[in-house]
DNA sequence: TTGTATGCGTTATCAC
DNA sequence: GTGATAACGCATACAA
């Protein structure tokens, strides 16, 4: 913190008068103008060089009327997977040339409102918008002819008309997902399932729905289900009385984060997984595949959707078009906390063991 | 997408007509200027709401010389502990008004150099790198006499002079952390203990030179070490073999990351924790707690910290001075994954059993 | 190929 | 209490 770096930082007029041209010269030949002649272009650079100069962005902003930044809206960077699509977007945003403005907003539509705004105070020259709760007209509306994509939203909209996704929506294929994941179950033999969700906004539900249209189609099967909230996966203990007493032979988690904790809380009260009871969860984070047993998840390619977020935004910047709604693969990985209900003679624990199925 | 929304975005100007004032006065009554009658504040006020205006940052920046932003630099955001911080910081940043521009640095010292450089072109008004590989004299200077803080640092001069941390400095009380694990082993009974390192950075080397201090203090034992990748812990089944052949009667871990990794590899081999080795982790993530068994770790205020890190960077610009480096405490949560060596007597698993201690 | 001049939207300095 | 005006640092339309 010497006196020499508090002062005045060098401008694009410092480098010019070194390299001896005019500002206008000095502005071009660094941004490689192929007018300016090579020689200037190199004295310009030598002479920036020389004076450690870094352009000002607010001023270049303001001029260009562009920043060359992005803004990501999330419920929370603290989450696994969440924080996986923000990796991937910074990732692919930086190797673009774009720098990424995060905003958590914790599904309040408020606190997603206010981060919008802040987008357009920045001037962001796209968005992303995380598993968003405001309705996507809103969010179009708000984010101001600013190009924005949706990746795997959760507004309530989706209940009514799922396929109603503005362009440059990115989400997972939910429906193929519980499809694998309810088959597996169905193909091992369990017939009483249970769908545990998390919350009660559009997504879980979704989620649920499949579920059951999938165990009616499939199976001529009714689904249990039951809902807890969306931190509960932090109280492992409490997680079993979500089983409503009755043991199923299967539970379909709405995630990992769910579905690991309740294994945990199984094992508590002395079910074990899978040989009284069959769990599955949804994302595939890390630790599904480190748990014990190791965790049959639907795997979603999150990184993956992060960075095709920033792509199809820095392509719209780059002139493209947003390209239409587009809905990513995944895939059941089976592991060991899925197995026949064959298995499971004489099951233990201190639930009450009840088939519901017919 | 309209043409209207298209048009040029309503400014000071705009709204300094409407409201039949200067956009001087205009400009001061949104500040909340005490000197504009309160008449005038109000009809300005109306008037922005009724033109939606919102304010621009570029242009404020460029003439307030500063950008109400703050600079984040994080290996990775995808990682569990790094999100945490990630989130606590950017969490206390919005509560004080300071919007957050990440950057993943992924511990290569010329992609934290051009994050900074990055923060520079931002204008960011302060900065907090963490877990960064830059010696803290090039970090404070690539600073520019901006405010900035290290968060639980992780450069090799940290290995000659621990105590020589800068002003604003914040790490985990690594050394306690250790001590804490290597006494809890200790008093289990364990003699042959091993610490299992990752990467070849300061932090772990850190740790295990504690290790090794602690328990030739304590039990006049040696410590037995080996490093693995940073990315190791993907691997399970490889872990083991890290082992050195003969296992010892436990392993303190570089992280969680690793412990659960190596948890899961063992029980590959059919070695059980934590009857025949105990395991203990570092950082409490919240999946230590769902383990199976339960890992026993060193909990670790990472949320906390990065609320911290904003805290200390806006006092700064609120005034204050920056505090001095400063230790957070850290704390062992026993679990199920150490227990006394008594229990192992015929230990099975098909690595051999060997104890090195004496 | 290079220079001159202007304006981006805001805040701050001065005057009234 | 309010208004005119300058300046922040840069990119670009226009001139040469």
């Amino acid at each position: 913190v010497s006196d020499s770096a508090r002062a005045r930082p060098t401008t694009l007029a410092d480098v010019a008068a070194r390299a001896g041209v005019s500002r206008a010269t000095a502005s071009r030949a660094l941004a490689g103008d192929r007018r300016i002649s090579a020689a200037t272009r190199a004295s310009v650079r030598v002479a920036a060089e020389a004076l450690d100069y870094v352009p000002n962005a607010a001023a270049r902003s303001l001029r260009a009327r562009r920043t060359r930044t992005l803004g990501l809206l999330l419920p929370d960077l603290g989450d696994p997977v969440h924080g996986q699509v923000a990796a991937g977007f910074e990732l692919e945003a930086a190797e673009r040339g774009y720098s990424v403005v995060f905003v958590a907003g914790y599904n309040l539509p408020d606190a997603e409102r206010a981060a919008l705004t802040l987008f357009r105070e920045h001037g962001t020259d796209g968005i992303a918008i995380v598993s968003s709760v405001l309705e996507p007209a809103e969010a179009v509306a708000r984010a101001r002819s600013v190009p924005i994509v949706a990746v795997q939203p959760d507004h309530d909209g989706l209940l009514d008309d799922p396929a109603a996704l503005p362009e440059g929506t990115l989400r997972l294929d939910d429906a193929s997902g519980v499809e694998q994941a309810v088959g597996h179950l169905l193909g091992l033999g369990c017939r009483d399932i249970l769908y545990l969700g998390a919350g009660s906004r559009a997504s879980t539900r979704v989620r649920c729905r499949t579920a059951e249209r999938v165990l009616r189609e499939e199976a001529d099967l009714p689904l249990r289900a039951h809902a807890v909230g969306d931190d509960a996966w932090r109280a492992p203990a409490l997680l079993p009385a979500a089983l409503e007493g009755a043991l199923p032979e299967a539970v379909l988690c709405y995630d990992d984060k769910l579905a690991l904790s309740l294994v945990d809380g199984l094992r508590q009260t002395g079910v074990r997984v899978p040989q009284d009871i069959a769990v599955v969860g949804i994302d595939d984070i890390p630790f599904a595949a480190l748990a014990n047993p190791r965790l049959t998840t639907v795997a979603t390619p999150t990184h993956e959707m992060g960075r095709l977020a920033a792509r199809a935004l820095a392509g719209v910047l780059a002139g493209e078009d947003l390209p239409a709604a587009r809905t990513l693969p995944v895939e059941l990985v089976v592991r060991e906390s899925t197995a026949p209900p064959a298995s499971r003679e004489g099951r233990s624990g201190r639930l009450a063991v009840a088939g519901r199925g017919r």
